[in-house]
DNA sequence: AGAAATTTGTCCGTATGTATC
DNA sequence: AGATACATACGGACAAATTTC
């Protein structure tokens, strides 16, 4: 198979079904998914795309991999295991991950509540104190 | 060389080179960064690991890929401290008010959650559309 | 305790399509 | 038209963590 991208990309779909299984409780929360060995037999897909595939819901924190392991479907308590703290720096990009606009968003962004967002927050340090806290919306249609 | 190394993923080591370069200014804001076949050549890498580190910068906004253009490294002093993109658009303050923090916030601030913070909330209009809203979190009484 | 199997992590090389200069 | 660069996709390989036997 060549490469014929018509409208989205097969890791595009992939992690569309994937969400939507782990949404409707298919996989319900803190199971494991697929392996990946798996899913590339399931969707007759190549390694890479399975992994890039999941790669889209792990940045939307939708699920958490471990080495040697597997890819379990997040549970809902593990939103803040964020976790890096190591730069010394004066502002530090701590997360990028896909959130559905509340209301305020819909509005300012014309779109309905709901619509996946992108959001990076960052902080801003002052020796070790954080002094500030920034989270940026854009649309996932990107810049 | 099949695979050598561990304790860093070649694409971070080369991803922090490239940060220090532009850091340090060896890179200066703005200036292309050396093209794919340089790095691939310079590093011994192979493409994709080169893309890799790239877009590892990318998402951190040190740098901004064009299509058919090249890499630059980013417009530090207007494009990282305020999260816009440098002289697009106009931004406007749309409100300030009193939230109580969530457990993300309240995490990065080491106060309790539901703590009143000041949050301030911005948008970047590039003509009549919305491209980023842009939200502040600071402790009361700190500026 | 140890070896094998499983699974994810990383890297390589290659190929095709698309967009821009 | 040609060069450059990006996005996507494939296949193969070895490394490392975990589980299973």
């Amino acid at each position: 198979m060549p490469t014929p991208h018509y409208g989205q990309p097969r890791y595009r779909v992939i992690a569309d079904e994937l969400r939507t299984r782990i949404e409707t409780g298919a996989i319900p929360p803190g199971a494991l998914l697929p392996p990946e060995s798996a899913l590339m037999a399931e969707y007759r897909a190549s390694r890479g795309t399975i992994r890039q595939a999941i790669g889209v819901l792990r940045e939307a924190r939708l699920v958490a991999t471990e080495h040697g392991r597997g890819t379990y479907a997040a549970l809902r308590s593990s939103e803040n295991e964020s976790g890096l703290l190591a730069g010394v720096g004066t502002v530090e990009l701590i997360r990028v991950r896909e959130v559905a606009a509340d209301e305020d968003l819909a509005e300012a962004f014309e779109v309905e509540a709901g619509t996946a967002l992108v959001e990076r927050q960052s902080v801003q340090r002052v020796g070790s104190a954080v002094r500030l806290v920034k989270r940026t919306y854009r649309l996932r249609g990107d810049d």
